[in-house]
DNA sequence: ATCATGGATCGTCATTTGCG
DNA sequence: CGCAAATGACGATCCATGAT
């Protein structure tokens, strides 16, 4: 279970709690940063544009999974349908056999 | 009309998986 | 081994339905 601080990014975030480090656009608009006043803010912008795009990402992979999920169980279901007929079928065509057989012996 | 409840869907985080 | 994609798990929200 390692916790693996989630990215590289977020350089030097000072006393951002975990919750903010992970989430920085929970609390303040987007773009707008703590050292707005500075220039060196370039990487912070950068690295929140990075987080955006990977959490873009990954809800588009997160929607592609879930409809493959349930197509997936939507196959399985027709299969199970297919085989409960296959198996319904089966059971008539032995009671019928044994049917035949037991006329004969008799 | 209002409330409680359950199912469906979504976004996010953490972890796993597979590839270069 | 490092990285991106895939997936599991969780909480939030929405919506339908039945009980009061």
């Amino acid at each position: 279970m390692a916790v693996t601080g989630d990215e590289t990014e977020s350089g030097s975030t000072g006393d951002m709690s975990a919750y903010q480090l992970r989430n920085p656009s929970s609390s303040l608009p987007q773009g707008v940063t703590i050292n707005a006043a500075h220039s060196s803010q370039q990487p912070v912008e950068d690295a929140s544009r990075k987080r955006e795009l990977r959490l873009m990402k990954n809800r588009e992979a997160a929607r592609e999974c879930r409809r493959k999920k349930k197509e997936y169980v939507k196959c399985l279901e027709n299969r199970v349908a297919v085989l409960e007929n296959q198996n319904k079928t089966l059971i008539e065509e032995l009671r019928a056999l044994k049917d035949i057989y037991r006329h004969k012996v008799e």
